[in-house]
DNA sequence: TTACAACAATTGTATATACAAATGTATGAT
DNA sequence: ATCATACATTTGTATATACAATTGTTGTAA
């Protein structure tokens, strides 16, 4: 990937904001490449996301705070993302009994079959987007990261 | 930034997925911070591409395919994007004379005013994400971000 | 027991983004 | 000159996201 040639410019840029620059270009290139991974089974990256985090749950059904703290971009507006999976059949919801404020949400037989086939389509995106990694290159990379 | 207790996980993750969760963390960080940066300014991180993309033109008018081309993360209606720059009388826009398909972007003075505070800001928001960084790190990082 | 603050989720609204279709203009072949 | 095609932008529509206000529930202090 080279900076300079995707935002066509031919100045060179400071390494701090290259850095930066990089950082979202990285990002949007792994959001398109996932997003199209998923396409076919039309769900969300972040219903995806969601649908894994019930599936970790192994059956202990999980609230709505909890889903908005493990998922990777807290998006604001949980309620509706599983309103849609829901209508997709994947997950279920209830009040909770023991506290009717919160609500139990739990994934599906139907979901984790449909989580099967996405995890295959997620493997190959994940395979396509790090092939010129080494193992060494990612420690690194995630040392680095670490770092902010 | 630990991944693990930002996404609320004991069992540890693969190499490969807990780089690219890694990646989408720090960018909705730097996302954020930019964000923030910006709101006092009544833009948002796209529009500020957009001005800086014009200043960079220093005079040159550029069309809508050349923002298009040179915005970090292409998204797809410059259209109303500038429309909204437009509105704040930071950038003005006419019909190209020579070619009456295309429109001619231009910065005004005003907008190149509020980019200059805006830049202060930015400058701020770079700093405080990169503190940890040495000049050797950020190398590194850009080279590893060159194999995506 | 009542009143009040804190909690958990939902709803409303504005803005942002993705994608396809439509509009208006220029170019080249016949 | 006419027609078909390609080009550049705009518009329409659906979906996604951000943020604030609202609803309903629980816990607790007086």
């Amino acid at each position: 990937m080279n900076v300079e040639k995707i935002i066509k410019t031919e100045k060179q840029i400071p390494l701090a904001s290259r850095t930066l620059i990089h950082l979202s270009l990285v990002e949007s290139k792994i959001n398109e490449i996932m997003t199209t991974a998923l396409k076919p089974h039309g769900v969300s990256l972040q219903q995806f996301n969601v649908l894994r985090i019930l599936r970790g749950q192994k059956g202990r059904p999980a609230n709505l705070s909890t889903l908005n703290e493990r998922m990777v971009t807290k998006m604001s507006n949980t309620t509706r993302l599983v309103d849609k999976l829901i209508l997709k059949g994947y997950v279920d919801r209830m009040v909770c009994p023991s506290n009717r404020r919160k609500v139990e949400i739990n994934i599906t037989v139907q979901g984790e079959t449909a989580l099967t086939e996405m995890d295959f389509a997620m493997k190959e995106a994940e395979e396509k987007l790090l092939k010129n990694f080494t193992v060494e290159d990612l420690t690194t990379l995630n040392a680095l990261l670490d770092k902010f």
